[in-house]
DNA sequence: GCCGTATACTTCCCTATGGTACTTTGTATC
DNA sequence: GATACAAAGTACCATAGGGAAGTATACGGC
């Protein structure tokens, strides 16, 4: 019956206030979406409560679980919160939910062409104390050291140094070193799949042999992120590090409600 | 009728293989960690199919949306994708859609009494033109700037710099300097409410006003986070920045399949 | 005035069913 | 042999309704 737009139609972004049944959005992204904006609005303000389901229901002549749907989708957004029996309630923004991705590695990757690996050094090296602890082997057992540096656009970024677990049971293929996607980047000898990671990221200060390779001045600050890989076996196929500067590695991101989510929902973040 | 723990219970952690109708953990749940559990373990491999939803079905003697809850709630785990027409894969486990969350902050706020915010320094001062684009303020226009420093069991950890809008209509109470929780510290005077916020993280080392009041070494590597905050009408309402060496700040995060979720749709992550 | 109880309201779960739209595959036609 | 069409399989959507469990509120008895 109504909307948020001006009937004369003047607003820059119209938006529809009301379930629209013959369109190709789905039901429940329609009502998210509504309820989002009468949040972004201000209607509902943090802490306040929102409409009870069975209200929803009847407003928007929709079925229960289609509500739910809805309300499920925002919780999961972190726009809203739930209480069991008493209500739904409108988050306030919290600065400890925010979360950085690594997207932008994955986009480095993605230009295809642009961004290279070049393959520095690669050789077997016995596992010192440090090396066995991180990779689950016997200190003396031959594991595969590697440097690459990624390039983008001939300038370079990324200086990547780890160990590969080597399997002597199969031959190390020359390809394995020739990898430029990231998946191929931590598979050791053998490409087992990789089930799980652990990442950490800290700052640091580009010492002599990283500035030179990365060609910026010496006690340039930068970023070091650590990576740990393991196989469906829980063994670790991989250990290393990234080293980059702040120029080609700065995270960046969003707290609060925003304006555009995808509609699917797997679109979170 | 069939457990992949052995029925001997020589198994640490016995996994039931089956829905259980009289447990207090949600059916949708159950089924979802099931398939986590057998992805897992290695029967679904990633890239590999899984049973159709309507196999899913019949195995399980759900009902169809309980499957469509279960496969959505991995769906939005990031553990497997959906293909409309062509059905269900696992997914392989990508670097990229790695996230550092802050909630090393948020633990560092909520343990009271350890954390105390101290005032160094607020004061009135026109805003030039840096502050003046970032708060969207004509130059010149008074801003509140703000020193803090926090500190945890007495050691200082976080120094924190920023400018908030001043709103001359309300007066300035000398409570909103004395903030000691996170909300308070991005407001301005009048107290609005925060609707979004963007923040920034890159590397940096510690000039000599900032290591002195860390406490820490001059040339120090540490890491700046950079906000600014909204609020309901998107207007700036404070930016500033926290600086931190890598002792009190170090980014943790895991990728791939991960054994442990939370039993609620909002435990993402 | 205080405590236990009943009641209403709330979120939350699951079922059963029907339908839509996309994708692949098999089949008949040309 | 290539193309058009039909059919099967698939992920998705929405409905209507019944029920369980938590929470606040009103009411009674003491």
């Amino acid at each position: 019956m109504s909307t948020l737009t001006s009937p004369k139609g003047g607003s820059p972004a119209p938006f529809p206030m009301e379930i629209q049944r013959d369109s190709d959005q789905p039901v429940y992204t329609q009502l998210a979406d509504i309820l989002r904006q009468q949040i972004l609005a201000g209607i509902f303000q943090p802490g306040q409560k929102l409409p009870s389901e069975a209200m929803l229901v009847d407003t928007y002549n929709v079925s229960p679980m289609t509500v739910r749907r809805a309300i499920n989708l925002l919780a999961a957004q972190g726009i809203i919160s739930t209480a069991h029996g008493r209500g739904t309630f409108v988050k306030e923004v919290q600065l400890s939910n925010a979360a950085f991705y690594l997207q932008d590695l994955k986009e480095l990757f993605n230009s295809e062409g642009t961004t290279v690996v070049k393959l520095i050094e690669a050789r077997f090296l016995p596992a010192d104390e440090r090396v066995s602890r991180k990779l689950q082997i016997k200190p003396g057992v031959r594991a595969i050291y590697i440097r690459r540096l990624l390039t983008v656009e001939d300038q370079p970024a990324f200086y990547h140094r780890g160990y590969l677990i080597y399997d002597p049971t199969r031959p190390v293929v020359e390809s394995e070193f020739q990898v430029t996607d990231l998946k191929g980047l931590f598979r050791g000898s053998g490409n087992p799949l990789i089930k799980s990671g652990e990442l950490s990221l800290e700052a640091t200060v580009l010492n002599e042999e990283e500035a030179g390779i990365l060609q910026v001045p010496l006690h340039t600050p930068g970023m070091v992120l650590e990576h740990t890989f393991y196989d469906f076996r829980d063994k670790p196929v991989s250990w290393g590090w990234f080293v980059c500067t702040n120029q080609h590695l700065r995270l960046y991101t969003r707290v609060g409600f925003e304006q555009t989510y995808g509609t699917r929902d797997e679109r979170i973040r």
